[in-house]
DNA sequence: ATTATCTATAGATCTATAGATAATGC
DNA sequence: ATTATCTATAGATCTATAGATAATGC
């Protein structure tokens, strides 16, 4: 195990020394990958760069990833993957009123990526992914859209058949029930990406408590 | 003026001639840019897909502007500007009920933005943005987000005055009031950023209907 | 012997300029 | 003469590979 430090290591030495960060080099290079991407966007940033700043030459890289991509790939899925596996949880739980558990969804979504030290939310919006490569990751996040899109249904009907008051439902007629969900669905998504973007911003507030914010927020856009 | 279609033109012909798209050349470099910076990223666009897609050769795009940058400068302050003139006019009409303003902003600037043919919202969000050749855009989007700020101010003290219900305003105590406002204001404006994201992968969607939903929940969030 | 790193570089770009060319205008 | 375009290219990258090197391990 004790790769990361103490003993002298294998291998010709790094030419520039650093105090040890006590990462593995991989990781290293993911997180120089995470600042880079997030901070000047992906197609801006250079190999060189992403190695340099993990601490090695260019070509050394190579050792440990197959290029950008994978690193992309690999930050991508690390930031989706805790929220999906929390989603499931919910989905699973059926003694909790699923206003609640949709509200627990929202702020552990907000939470997860407005607490990192980068925005690795942005790396969505990059047009990249939407390259082949990176259809694991399209694939993952698509299974959360369908928590959220679980959860809110069951919010709004029981909601609607416990104050019978059809009228928070909008224009919900019934023959554009599906239309209805997909819309609200689309708007909460909309909100939990949006705010995730606009705190970069302002990162002096605390995460938690706009996370809540956020939660709420989402409950009174689907009307419960 | 007729230099658009008609008459012959003046200088070397072009090499690739193709059916007269009725736009000067700089607004065909503009659309051409639109397009590709939109799909495949801005850094990730080259000049020559930008002068070929807009029937030129690369080096041909330099008579018209000075590079990337100029095209993407002028397309950003497109995509604002007509947002922040209404909602000027909107800040100026003391006649109609604040929150009435704050739905036809939303409702327009949604709409202005998932109506073009390109995302030209997901520019916001390009890296790039943050360098000091676009701080002017970044103030006229500074302003935009004022006037939602002054919008929702008005609209949260007509709501309290009115109803004297204060359990609308959630936690606003008077002594964070000011954090209250800005957290608001978030939340609004980051819906409005990231619903204009989602439209993309449903545009079937009509854009009116969108945008005037996207309207409803914003004043939801806000609480009037 | 194995390993992690290095240096060097070929090949493939991409940008921006220089200078030529083929139209119209007068 | 003026204009819009072209071709050609210098200079500056950037990626990914080849092969050398400097440690430890046995």
């Amino acid at each position: 195990m004790g790769t990361s430090s103490g003993g002298r290591r294998v291998g010709r030495p790094r030419v520039v020394q650093r105090p040890d960060s006590g990462l593995e080099p991989r990781a290293e290079l993911l997180a120089a990958a995470a600042e880079l991407f997030t901070t000047h966007g992906y197609a801006a940033t250079t190999t060189r760069a992403v190695a340099e700043r993990a601490g090695m030459r260019q070509a050394s890289m190579y050792h440990y990833v197959s290029g950008k991509e994978e690193l992309l790939a690999e930050l991508l899925e690390s930031t989706v993957t805790p929220s999906l596996a929390y989603a499931r949880e919910l989905l699973a739980d059926d003694a909790t009123p699923a206003a609640e558990r949709l509200r627990a969804l929202c702020r552990a979504d907000v939470e997860l990526l407005c607490a990192g030290p980068h925005n690795l939310g942005a790396l969505y919006l990059l047009p990249e992914v939407r390259a082949e490569r990176f259809a694991a990751f399209r694939a993952v996040r698509a299974e959360l859209k369908d928590a959220y899109r679980q959860l809110i249904a069951a919010s709004v009907s029981a909601s609607v058949s416990a104050t019978a008051s059809a009228a928070t439902a909008g224009a919900a007629g019934g023959a554009s029930a599906k239309g209805e969900l997909e819309l609200r669905t689309d708007l909460v998504f909309g909100l939990i990406e949006g705010v995730i973007l606009v705190h970069r911003s302002e990162p002096e507030r605390p995460a938690r408590e706009f996370a809540s914010a956020t939660a709420d927020a989402a409950l009174r856009i689907v009307g419960v």
